[in-house]
DNA sequence: GTATACTTGACTGATTTTGTCGGGTATATA
DNA sequence: TATATACCCGACAAAATCAGTCAAGTATAC
C-alpha cells in the first residue's frame, strides 16, 4: 500500500484545475506556482494523467491542460490508478514472497488485507473532484 | 501513509499466537518457522509489542511470549501503532511542507486526507485478532 | 521567428525498508 | 552447577523506493 507525493500532487493539481475553471487551458506553470509543486515533477505526473485520458493537452502559447470530463465524473480511484498509486494491500499477488506463500495456501492475514483494500477503494470510488471543491456552489449533474 | 512488512508481520505473528493458543508461551522461533518470517526481525518487532503491553515475555528455556489480553480485545489499531505504522495521511502535521502549508492555510486536499485517515482507522479499530481466526469456534467475550 | 508550454527519457541524491550481526541476560532442566 | 534455550539490545548495511532534476526535444499562438 502506498500513498506518496505523486498521488497527492495529482489530486491536488486536478482539484486546482477544477477549482479555477475548465474552459480555458490551465498551464502547469500556474498550478506549480499556486500549489507550490515542482514544475518538472508536475510534467511527469500530467504525462500519466494524459495517457489515462483524465486530462487533454493543448500545446503552444496559451496552451495547457483541460479536464477530460466534469469534476463530478472524475473519481479519485481513476486518478490514483493513473499515477500508479493503486491501493494494493495484498502481498501475494505477483509472486511467492516470504511469509506469504500466495498461490498454494493463503497466509493467515490474506483475507484481512483484502477487506482493507476493498474498504479503501470504496472511499476513493465515492469521492470525485467535485467533492473537493464544495465551497463553490453545490452543482451536481 | 504506510503499511509495510513490519506491520504485516506483527499482525501475522500475533494472529499465529492467538491461533495456536495463549496458555503456554510461544517462542519466536516457532512463529518464525510456521509463518516464514526472519527470527531476528521478529525479535525487533516483539520488542515494540512488549513495550506497548500487547504481549508479555517469559525468559529462559521453555520461555516465549503470551498475549496480554484476549484476542477479541486486541484491536489492530493498537498493534500497528505499536510498531510505528500509524495511518497518517496528513502531510501537514509536523512541519510546513512544500505544497502543504500546514498551520496557516490548509491545502486544498487537507480535508480529503483527513477523512481517509478516519475511514482507515475505523477499519482497524473494528478488527481484532479474534476476527482473524474465525475458523475456530466463534467465541466472544 | 520567438516565446510559451507540452513531451520524453535518463539519471541521481536522500530516505526508508528490510533485514543482519554480534553481543548480551534470564531461566528451566539435567 | 553447567548448559541450552530464548528473550534483549544497539549498530550496521544492502536494496528498494521516493522525489525530484537535467537535458533535449516538438507544437502552436502571436
Ligand atoms: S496476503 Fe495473500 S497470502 Fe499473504
Ligand atoms: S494535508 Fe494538511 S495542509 Fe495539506
Amino acid at each position: 500500500m502506498k500513498l506518496t507525493s505523486k498521488g497527492r500532487y495529482a489530486v491536488m493539481a486536478l482539484a486546482d484545475m477544477a477549482q479555477f475553471n475548465n474552459v480555458s487551458p490551465v498551464s502547469l506553470r500556474d498550478i506549480s506556482l499556486r500549489q507550490g509543486i515542482s514544475l518538472v515533477f508536475l510534467e511527469q505526473i500530467f504525462s500519466k494523467l494524459k495517457k489515462n485520458e483524465i486530462v487533454k493537452s493543448i500545446r503552444g502559447t496559451q496552451g495547457g491542460y483541460v479536464l477530460n470530463g466534469s469534476p463530478s465524473q472524475i473519481k479519485l480511484t481513476k486518478i490514483l490508478n493513473a499515477v500508479n498509486e493503486e491501493v494494493k494491500t495484498l502481498q501475494c499477488k505477483k509472486e511467492i514472497k516470504k511469509g506469504c506463500n500466495g498461490k498454494l495456501t493463503k497466509c493467515i492475514t490474506h483475507n484481512l488485507w483484502y477487506e482493507l483494500e476493498v474498504h479503501i477503494n470504496d472511499f476513493f470510488e465515492k469521492k470525485s473532484l467535485q467533492d473537493l471543491i464544495k465551497k463553490n456552489t453545490e452543482q451536481r449533474i
